[in-house]
RNA sequence: UGCCUGAUGGUGUAAUGGUAGCACAGGCGACUUUGACUCGCCUAGUCAUGGUUCGAAUCCAUGUCGGGCAGCCA
């Protein structure tokens, strides 16, 4: 299905595109340009795919731009790793719908310092990201531009290395309801001031000691306004400028700049980011940038139920083997809905289709599941398994007797395909889809009942056979086989209608039958979530699939029929089957 | 109790002073060789109280409730 087909049928709107929209038809950008900026401290989760598509989606409406930019301003925090894993779901998302947007630039390439109307400046141009030897930006980039940047703060007085510990910067930071106090370091001379920086870039002073900070307000009702640091000490390798550095800038100061010097015209964040806002601002308006200057617009992130999406607790469910690593299909990271089986298309459409508001809330996980359904009911093939078989004798076919019956690949589709399965002697049904006691409205087999086997024939139950300890061992059959397609009364109606395989042409498969990781709707909220991890979340089972599925392809997404939705683990296999990973059941209004 | 920010059916949202609409969920029914899909119908909402106005979800005031902020994290 192509990913035009998969995009809402009507642009979004929302506040913020408002505003962009208001930009553009004033004029005032020349191309619009966005960015989705992760700190590579840990994998994308589906939080962030609300970020990644409301980005990259401006950047497509607009027919502008959305860089890809690591905030790797804390070496102490982030790892290479992280990287490659962000650079990978960032282009699974986007594949198919926004991938011309997204913007690299050269391999190392920096950003190119002018001195303009006497001002200075660092621009850095991009580049597509499929053309060769290009990289995503990186923070750490603009290390020399951001001191540079640093020192005309520091000539205008705008800035002053400051001598205070970190405990005693907290102390004179004062409270929300009480001013702060002045450091005894704000007024030094701008001569002592440039020493003492280029001293810490040097290498001259330990951790801790000394740190840059602006020179704002000290009794700003706004906190970060109360002379907020803009560089502390760190002697610890970068893992892209490696032992380059030793002072490291501090997220406002870096994340501002970046934006402006990769000319980022509509910097988009979540709502933590507000009281930040007049920081961002005083920064670039304090440094007589010559360019346009970005501005920042905050949105409330995306909360779904039942699950966790802090860096930190995803984090702890790792390390403490409650899931299984990064990728456990449980876990809302992308590259777990990806194993899962999730289409990115529909990720998308479920992050666009919730919305951009600035409201804090909690998402109904219906609302993801009925887009995951709603995508591969279109898209996906059906297929027969049966998970947890029950032996049928077909009494009136013989040992060797082969029936060849079509089942049709997808019925949604305009004109289906088909493939040809077999009926034999000995077939598998459902253990659900046999009843010895049926409840009401039950249409499934039961005793003297009769169900039709998809695609094949009515079969009505005879026998029930059980061993010793009186479990059911078979359920003897006669098949109607003039109800066969093609047949004289391949149109009688029976109520019921189930899915089966051979015994013959079918094989064994381990299936994960996947639930939610948690048993209340707002995990994050208990003061110990390991306590309400839901204890079935994973349920493995060996089952029956038809021969059609031996070679099935990691990610290719089967309807396995009356189930759900399934697809081969990408995983090499560890034991001696191959294993199915359910993306999602069929939805199930027959009452249990 | 300083600053910032928000409140529309169960959930997510739309309506930008002029008929409160959409999607999901839920219910009932039709169709069905998937108890799926599809189709039809139904349930259910403007936080409260005042005010401005011919007219208020929208503007104003007060209140209530919620979220965020005091890292040398991002």
């Amino acid at each position: 299905m192509s990913a035009e087909a998969s995009t809402p049928a009507s642009e979004p709107s929302d506040f913020i595109r408002d505003i962009v929209a208001a930009d553009v038809v004033a004029g005032r950008h020349a191309k619009i340009v966005t960015r989705f900026p992760p700190e590579p401290n840990g994998y994308l989760h589906i939080g962030h795919a609300k970020s990644i598509c409301l980005n990259f989606g401006i950047a497509r409406e607009q027919n502008g731009q959305c860089n890809l930019r690591f905030d790797d301003t804390n070496p102490a925090k982030e790892e290479a790793e992280y990287v490659d894993s962000i650079i990978t779901d960032v282009r699974w998302l986007i594949s198919g719908w926004a991938d011309h947007c997204l913007a690299f630039k050269p391999r190392g390439a920096r950003p190119l310092r002018k001195s303009q109307d006497g001002g200075l400046d660092y621009h850095i141009a991009p580049t597509t990201a499929d053309s060769a030897g290009a990289e995503p930006f990186f923070a750490s980039d603009y290390f020399e531009a951001l001191f540079d940047f640093a020192i005309v703060l520091i000539k205008a007085g705008k800035a002053y290395v400051c001598d205070l510990s970190p405990k005693e910067t907290d102390e004179y930071r004062g409270a929300p309801d009480q001013p702060g106090r002045e450091s005894p370091w704000r007024n030094r001379s701008v001569e002592e001031n440039l020493d003492l920086f280029q001293r810490m870039r040097a290498g001259e002073f330990p951790d801790g000691a000394r740190s840059l900070r602006a020179r704002i307000d000290m009794s700003a009702p706004n906190v970060w306004l109360r002379d907020p640091l803009l560089y502390r000490i760190r002697h610890v390798p970068h893992h892209q400028t490696g032992n380059a550095w030793c002072i490291y800038p501090l997220y406002d100061y870096a994340h501002c700049l970046s934006d402006y010097i990769e000319g980022i015209t509509h910097s988009l964040c979540t709502l933590e980011f507000v009281d930040h806002r007049a920081l961002y601002d005083w920064i670039l308006e304090n440094l007589n940038l010559p360019r346009t200057l970005p501005h920042q617009y905050e949105f409330a992130k995306l909360v779904p139920g039942y699950t966790l999406v802090s860096k930190r607790k995803l984090h702890q469910l790792v390390s403490e083997k409650i899931v299984e690593g990064w990728d456990d299909p449980r876990l809302p990271t992308l590259s777990a809905l990806r194993r899962r089986g999730i289409p990115a298309s529909a990720l998308r459409r479920f992050v666009i289709g919730v919305g951009v508001t600035r409201f804090n809330s909690v998402t109904d996980i219906a609302l993801f599941e009925h887009a995951v359904r709603d995508e591969l009911n279109g898209s996906s093939e059906r297929r027969f398994a049966v998970l947890k078989p029950i032996r049928i004798i077909l009494t009136n076919l013989s040992e060797g007797e082969s029936i060849p019956c079509e089942a049709v690949n997808n019925p949604q589709s305009e004109n289906p395909t088909r493939r040809p399965v077999a009926l034999t002697r000995e077939v598998f049904i459902e253990a659900d889809d046999f009843a010895e006691v049926p409840p009401p409205k039950y249409f499934r087999l039961k005793p003297g009942g009769e169900v039709r086997l998809k695609y094949a024939c009515i079969i009505k139950l005879d026998e029930i056979v059980k061993d010793d300890t009186g479990a059911v061992r078979e359920l003897r059959c006669t098949a109607d086989l003039t109800t066969r397609v093609g047949g004289p009364n391949a149109d009688r109606k029976v109520k019921g209608t189930i899915h089966w395989v051979s015994s013959r042409e079918s094989f064994d498969a381990e299936v994960r039958l996947y639930d939610r990781l948690f048993t209340v709707p707002e995990p994050a909220r208990e003061e110990d979530f390991s306590a309400v991890v839901n204890p079935r979340s994973l349920e493995v089972a060996t089952a029956k699939l038809e021969f059609s599925l031996r070679d099935a392809v990691a990610g290719v997404p089967y309807q396995f029929e009356r189930l759900g939705y399934f697809t081969r683990d990408s995983h090499p296999a560890s034991g001696r089957l191959s294993v199915f990973n359910r993306t999602i059941t069929l939805k199930d209004t027959w009452a249990k």
